[in-house]
DNA sequence: GAGCTGTCAATTGTCGACATTTGACAATTA
DNA sequence: TAATTGTCAAATGTCGACAATTGACAGCTC
């Protein structure tokens, strides 16, 4: 998994800073430094063995990205992302999205088409059998590979940062599975678009598939929310 | 301009790291440190009189933002805009606009569309009397009303960093004043759009109005790139 | 003279220590 | 008892110094 030069290539990378960066935001991603928490500096250069300079440059470089919250004097803790935001995120990543498709049906190759048209068959058979084990890891290359295909960094970079944030969102499992068959008629007409090179289309496809995600959310939320008023005030 | 209050807010805004921040990104902007330029540390540090930890933060925060670059055991060098990477940047404002203009049809009041009317009924004034000094100005605070008023704060955080990123582009002051009449006929139709609470109509006039500019940028710098190929080869 | 090697100043990367701030808790007062 | 004040440990903000790396230039070899 790790080839000598890999390794060299990473130590080399820029050494401590990235390496704690990387480090960290694994933490936060896999939930092992909750939203809310809050990130202790000292702890984090005793447990990698740095001082805390590197430390702080991560952090820094984290707060840009949006996954962390640095309060002066005070120190920095996990974003706690509320359903407003998350609800804001959503739309940012729908327009992404949205561009994401129409870039793909304007360039990708009749092969590329196919690539996406095998996966999604793949995702109705996995949804067919109920096999979410199969379906989970299809759906993420599925998104991945638009992305990745717009051929657009800077559309990319920022799609990733949003998704990042969106792990942040306290309520995320309860939607992650949610309307299994339904979103995948959803991608075919994804692919059909971009297959047919219809940007307008593609577009609106694609947008449409992020907004219908956060249409779902908004209304398992609202539920929940209104469990939960009833206990806690504030 | 500074009442005591502000200023001790300021101040104590995390102090230094926030600060240096902001002062190092103006200078940017105002291109008193030019694209490609190697920013150093300890001069820096020596001119705002602090060490370099801060510096550093700084210069971290501002590499997320992608204003600088960061190479390994080198430095720090202000990030240089390559037509392509303008292009992408465009796309992605665009869709971005689009979002905003959708979220304003949505959502903004009789008078709050009022005032974009006759923010650009000023605008119609001044082009017609080539006021360009009117103009200018005029244009800036549609553009920021509409992304402030979107509502979305996430949008409005990732749109600013991209109008940041295009200040680095080498030939933007080919563009920046160009098509003002043509434009403008764009902005009226924005805010008709918005007016008519037509969600998917202000997408298309938003997102067609920034792509306009890119059309602009790619055929003005065609232009460019012919005549500096017969110069310099590399 | 071309190419390689070794040295050197400049600059970045990292560290450990000190100053400041904060929130919590105890002590004091009415 | 409730509110205020004082004290203190923990953590952040900042600094100055040292180590490591880089690119450039001089000197050597062939």
């Amino acid at each position: 998994m790790s080839s000598p030069v890999e390794n060299i290539a990473l130590i080399k990378s820029r050494s401590l800073a990235v390496l704690i960066e990387a480090e960290v935001e694994r933490l936060i991603m896999a939930g092992e430094i909750a939203p809310g928490d809050r990130v202790n500096e000292n702890q984090l250069a005793l447990r990698f063995g740095t001082s805390r300079g590197p430390i702080r440059e991560a952090l820094r470089s984290l707060e840009a990205g949006g996954l962390v919250e640095l309060k002066p004097n005070r120190g920095v803790f996990v974003r706690s992302i509320s359903l407003t935001e998350a609800c804001a995120i959503y739309d940012v990543r729908a327009a992404l999205f949205g561009l994401a498709g129409r870039l793909c049906a304007q360039q990708l190759t009749v092969a590329q088409v196919n690539e996406l048209k095998e996966c999604v068959s793949a995702m109705e058979k996995a949804a067919a059998a109920k096999d979410f084990d199969s379906y989970y890891p299809l759906n993420l290359k599925l998104h991945e590979f638009i992305i990745d295909h717009s051929g657009n960094p800077v559309l990319a970079s920022h799609y990733r940062d949003l998704v990042k944030m969106l792990h942040l969102f306290r309520a995320r499992s309860l939607v992650q599975g949610g309307g299994l068959a339904i979103s995948n008629s959803e991608h075919r007409e994804m692919v059909d678009a971009i297959a047919a090179k219809d940007g307008e289309r593609a577009h609106r496809a694609h947008f449409d598939h992020v907004m219908r995600a956060r249409e779902r959310l908004t209304q398992t939320e609202e539920f929940q929310t209104d469990i939960k008023t009833k206990k806690v005030s504030r």
